[in-house]
DNA sequence: TAATAAGCTGTCATAATTGACAATTAAATA
DNA sequence: TATTTAATTGTCAATTATGACAGCTTATTA
């Protein structure tokens, strides 16, 4: 008996109004205030339900590499059927729209991401956690693209692997500046650019 | 009469010390007893030599984009000597020397001048300066490109210009992971892909 | 050495942020 | 309806960050 708990469903409105606020005040410039007006709780609530202030940091990383593991999972396996085709440049299509194109883009998931690599400076446990995700990030890609460029070296493969990347990356991370609209265009095809040198 | 003035020095030393703490801790992360102390000065001489918290933001802004921009100017301005060779050979190697090698890698400026395109979400002055400061960024870099690779369209150009400051940013950004020395050469083996496309 | 201009120190008040918890209200079931 | 469990509200104390300023010290020069 008893009332039913809204433990799960608050946690998640919390967590994701935190995700935002990260996004637009950074994670030192995210007060519990802040984050319960755009939860559109109380403070206490907040407390109430995630805890503390390292708490609700601690969650914050989990629930956003949980899903980052998630999305990336998802995208990898897409590219099966893709390479069933046989044909790089269906891969490179493949690769290309889902790093690139305006509907699958989001700047706040780069802009969180960003916060916690920045914050992993003075944060050990995090700045683990970060590099391990980062080097998954990576080292799959470059497996991914030497399936599809067998004839290419490891050197090549990292380094079309990293370059889209901080192309994606840095699209997104300037979206503050507003002007995404003007370089979207350069970051794709620059992507492009670079992934068909591995032809 | 009267005591000589440390206005000049004491200012430097100030917004020296913010900018170490901003590469460190961010902008909001900042405290103005963190950046007394690494000046090595209490925090009420800061106060008195820089004015309030808006007037040292201000400042360091000033700062870090003349600085940049002087940077900048002193890399262009060997540009015509590196192309009296007349060699695109020279021109890459010249690039990539200057935005890749570990000797010219400033981490602490790039990161903050992350901080600030952050910042600038929440500011619109901020964000005007660094859109200026963006755009002659890649511009100037696309220009030069156009005189080195004459025959290329304009859209390479800026895809590549766009790709190369983006991956330069990017390998700083990640520092604070402290993987620096597993990406650079990627990142420079990847820009010189991408830019030898323009040959 | 006296006057002056500036450096420097310390302290107080205020606001913002966070942590903790008591008290009340609401929804479920026996 | 009484009981139980949890949601919700409100408040207080502690800490931190900032702003403001009075007062003392030091260096320079007339």
């Amino acid at each position: 008996m008893g009332r039913p708990s809204k433990k799960e469903q608050r946690t998640e409105e919390i967590l994701d109004a935190f995700y935002r606020c990260v996004a637009r005040y950074g994670l030192e410039g995210s007060t519990l205030e802040f984050i319960a007006n755009e939860a559109g709780l109380k403070r206490s609530l907040v407390r109430h339900y995630v805890g503390n202030r390292d708490s609700l940091v601690d969650q914050l990383v989990e629930r956003v590499l949980t899903h980052s593991s998630l999305h990336w999972e998802a995208f990898l396996a897409e590219v099966p059927s893709v390479m069933e085709q046989h044909s790089q440049d269906a891969f490179i299509e493949y690769i290309l729209e889902a790093l690139f194109s305006e509907q699958h883009s989001d700047a706040e998931y780069i802009l969180v991401v960003e916060s916690l690599i920045f914050s992993a400076n003075h944060n050990p446990a995090l700045r683990k956690k970060m590099q391990q995700w980062l080097q998954r990030f990576t080292d799959d890609l470059g497996h991914i693209m030497g399936e599809v460029f067998s004839d290419k070296t490891e050197q090549d493969l990292k380094a079309v692997s990293f370059g889209i990347i901080s192309i994606y990356f840095n699209l997104d991370s300037l979206s503050p500046l507003g002007m995404n609209h003007l370089y979207r265009k350069p970051a794709r095809h620059a992507a492009r650019l670079l992934i068909d040198t591995l032809k």
